[in-house]
DNA sequence: GCTGTAGTACTACAAATGTAGTTATTGACA
DNA sequence: TGTCAATAACTACATTTGTAGTACTACAGC
């Protein structure tokens, strides 16, 4: 339901708070310095916004604010997905995952095989969930 | 490398062209009609935009402009996939599909058979790769 | 106790985007 | 042949995003 939509940006700052579990602004800030040289106020505001939108929550230590993602990677990982699979393959997964194992150069050497890896697991769990009537 | 970032609606409207293979700024709008109600002069505004950013032409017929895509569907599928893998998958397109096959409630129940059905595919194209002599 | 420093709050501003009105043009049809 | 409907050009405006400056505050160390 909640529909985080986040940007690029945000969404670094998001892969930050889910490594670390919570930081401060200028830990974010810390942690961005190697892909992203931002100001701290910058942070701060990045941060601001995404309380505003829901996606983080702080608490205060001291005259910090310590702040935590509050939508689970997972969570934003499949609204995401699932969104571009609506925009790009018709709704489709199946057409993503064709359009992965096609020649479009996504892929390096070892992911071909590490995909076709997963196969193995899908099938076993696929398995397991036909025998025992599958629940979630 | 053409950066393709297209938004959302942006994409709705390459939709309509690589359906269509091209259309005026007026069919495009109809096509559109169904998910979304926007004016005409907004369909043109998008065209244009798009024009400007190299991902659509234009030729002219009578005195109204009959656009084409000028990117391929298949680059803007790669560019963002490649993109979502990269930020949200730590760059892993194995993840990607893990993810997928995951219990995140994304698939249907058919979806996932089809994915293991091209997984198996793939693993046999592979299989022919590895008779063949692989490289790399 | 005073000062520097880190961090929050508030403000700002440019670019991109979603959305559309106004105006000018012009081919089509009565 | 004159009017209408379609369409392009230009303009406009709110929202989101990327980015950061300024002002205020409070703790830390001297």
């Amino acid at each position: 339901m909640s529909g985080h939509k986040l940007s690029e940006l945000q969404l670094e700052v998001m892969q930050v708070l889910w490594d670390l579990g919570e930081a401060t602004s200028g830990q974010v800030c810390d942690a961005l310095a190697s892909s992203r040289q931002l100001a701290p106020t910058t942070v701060a505001t990045l941060l601001k916004r995404l309380e505003e939108k829901g996606a983080v929550t702080h608490r205060k230590e001291g005259r910090s604010f310590v702040y935590s993602a509050q939508v689970a990677r997972k969570t934003v990982r499949a609204g995401m997905v699932g969104g571009l699979i609506q925009k790009l393959f018709l709704g489709d997964p199946a057409a993503l995952v064709n359009h992965l194992l096609g020649d479009e150069g996504e892929l390096k050497d070892g992911d071909r095989k590490r995909i076709v890896e997963l196969l193995e697991e899908a099938r076993t769990n696929e398995a397991g969930n036909n025998e025992q009537g599958k629940r979630s």
